[in-house]
DNA sequence: TTTGCTATTGAAAATCATTTTCATAAACAT
DNA sequence: ATGTTTATGAAAATGATTTTCAATAGCAAA
């Protein structure tokens, strides 16, 4: 069982990265964060905490927690990047799907798949891997709409 | 049955829309074209054969197409948006998913989806309209990896 | 602990896709 | 054909993300 906190050190430091203040103060707050943050909401709110914090930083470390997988990377349509956590812990994943109101841009996280989903998401990725030699390893999904608010 | 060519026609002017020059030259391309588009490449395709075209209009144009639910606008991660017509005729659909190397950036359709495929993404469209009380009217669906060249 | 190497940082400047502005031109209803 | 808008294109503005570069801080080794 791998510890609550701090999990992610080990990681960094398994790929040979340093373990930062800026770093550790990223991590911290994506992991007490539910929202689909950007850069620049990462960046102030970090601020609090660690005033010394640049926004170059936060854009950097995303693209290394990116990379590494621990953070996934979402466009909304927006024009900015969203952020959020990949995975709570060690072992715990944080995998869902999104629902976006094309109107106002809300976008709702939703986890409880239809109980086909997971393993037709499975099938489809072995037989995608099959057909086009391609190694899969992740996928996305969202659905567009209307929200309640923008119904009315 | 629609007419092959310019199906859009009407389609615009029942917006209110006018027919007019760049526009045709633009959707007369989107036709044609298969690949995944960004706005620049449209741009200087389009400037061939209609040299006054400037790409503030390919912009304006896009952003209406894809209001109109014409084309389809994604970002596959590199920067820019990428376009294609979501429709080849009136009635005919082109609605198809994405394969995308993280590596290369290659992108491949797909469309022969699983046999339950198309039915699950129904029933999860509805599951989540009632849940949510979302109007759905979209979907994307992609898959990331690395491609048999990446691989080697 | 101290030292030395090198990855990392932050500020400022640069990039670059997309948007806005605004004067002119083209659609099209009449 | 005419007049009213809508649409266009050039140039400038915007704004998110990247690059540059000198200074700093992690950390492996002594
Ligand atoms: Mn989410
Ligand atoms: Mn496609
Ligand atoms: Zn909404
Ligand atoms: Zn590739």
């Amino acid at each position: 069982m791998p510890r609550q906190r701090g999990w992610w050190k080990r990681r960094l430091r398994g790929r040979g990265c340093r373990l930062t203040v800026p770093r550790q103060a990223i991590l911290e707050l994506l992991s007490k964060s539910s929202e689909h943050l950007s850069a620049e909401d990462i960046y102030f709110k970090v601020k609090k905490i660690y005033p010394a914090i640049g926004l170059t930083t936060v854009y950097r470390t995303l693209e290394l927690l990116v990379n590494m997988g621990v953070v996934s990377k979402f466009d909304f349509g927006d024009g900015r990047a969203r952020y959020e956590l990949a995975a709570n812990s060690e072992d715990e994943e944080n995998h869902h799907h999104h629902l976006i109101c094309t109107s106002c841009g809300k976008v709702i996280n939703y986890t409880d798949f239809v109980n086909q989903e997971k393993e037709l998401i499975e099938k489809t990725e072995n037989k995608l891997a099959t057909k086009y030699n391609f190694e899969i390893n992740n996928h996305q999904i969202q659905f567009y709409g209307i929200c309640p608010n923008c119904k009315k």
